[in-house]
DNA sequence: GTCTATAACGAGATAGAC
DNA sequence: GTCTATCTCGTTATAGAC
């Protein structure tokens, strides 16, 4: 949506992969061009040749993941109408990204704001923004159905889960410790559920560090 | 605690403040030498008399951010035995950081894991463990009198509750807007507090943006 | 479209005078 | 302790051959 040059190559495609794997794990300040090309093994003049800048490329890379992102709450809008289902796959989302030592890119990109270029400030937003937009019709919903509780406006509450997910995934990778999100999206669901506990999965406890 | 060199100079110091300030806004791969000597008025040779490396740099920065937190926790501790009260003074730990334009030093760093010196990583760590063990007990304390109600145990919840924080700031920075900070940490205390709703501060809601 | 070669710059770091 | 001067390397980016 909204990109000029609509069709992007197989390179373009490999390059945007490599990229955003990079990008998911060590921020865009913490690869470089030369990372991508040793990766693809192809020169850096060559990915130039398809991402003039970098700045053009993270650009082109929050677009991407924002379109795919929105595919997947489509696809998840399809094939459910449950609300409480809806958001347990929206946290198999998240999850997925940690199982693979990786943080959202956009909760990545989220840290690195003050340093963006404009543009990548501006896909961001859009990221945020269409998230929340989605959770806030879904926790709509289910308060409608009488399946969800919360206090504050939907709106509002959109806003806490997606902040704590982004915050539990940050987390969590330092930790390299999948374990740990499961148990804060758990708790951030129950919250969420009238009903006193939704489907107990799994063992939801984690190592305790002893005192200092 | 712990730091061989026991008295820090004035002048290290100020490297530290600067650093700090930079660090918690850019990242730490985010700033370099050159920009604390330019906010100080030094040359970068003279920083690395203090500091030798940026890896050295990096440890202490958040061996005295981690000093300096872990005293304002004691302080909430001797100021007051409320759970309740505890947890609130602790957001507002958060939210003065917000009030800089600044992140938490740790969840900014925490995105940047991958690419930090071990020294960095550990000092991590021992910095989310120590917030974790302090809200684990005042968790436990407040559910013990009655105050808090969850289904999770306390040190699993204490874990919920940091990442929620980390998160909600992450993302209230880049809006460059406190108020979301504040409509997330009022309702992730208020999930916590068994009485309907604690006293209402302020208004609790924020501009929706309209649909794409 | 991809390559070689190189420019232009900024990074972390060190030597040695003062 | 702080300076000037310099080194080495990695970064983004471009020119021009193939």
């Amino acid at each position: 949506m909204s990109n000029l040059e609509s069709a992007p190559t197989a390179a373009a495609r490999a390059i945007l992969d490599a990229a955003e794997g990079l990008a998911q794990t060590r921020g865009y300040n913490g690869f470089s061009y030369a990372d991508i090309a040793a990766q693809l093994g192809v020169t850096k003049a060559s990915l130039h040749y398809h991402f003039p800048s970098k700045a053009e490329l993270g650009r082109a890379l929050i677009e991407r993941y924002r379109a795919v992102f929105t595919e997947a709450l489509d696809s998840i809008d399809r094939e459910t109408n449950e609300p409480c289902r809806k958001l347990e796959r929206y946290v198999a989302l998240y999850d997925a990204v940690l199982r693979n030592d990786k943080m959202c890119l956009c909760g990545m990109l989220a840290a690195e704001y003050a340093t963006l270029p404009a543009p990548m400030q501006e896909q961001l937003h859009l990221f945020f923004d269409a998230n929340e937009r989605w959770l806030t019709i879904v926790l709509e919903e289910g308060r409608r159905v009488g399946r969800f509780a919360f206090r504050e406006g939907a709106y509002e509450r959109a806003g806490v889960l997606l902040g704590a997910l982004e915050g539990a995934l940050l987390i969590a990778r330092s930790y390299r410790d999948p374990k740990r999100f499961a148990v804060a999206a758990s708790a951030l669901l129950d919250d969420l559920c009238k009903s006193p506990a939704r489907a107990m999965r799994g063992t939801t406890t984690r190592q305790r560090p002893r005192a200092s």
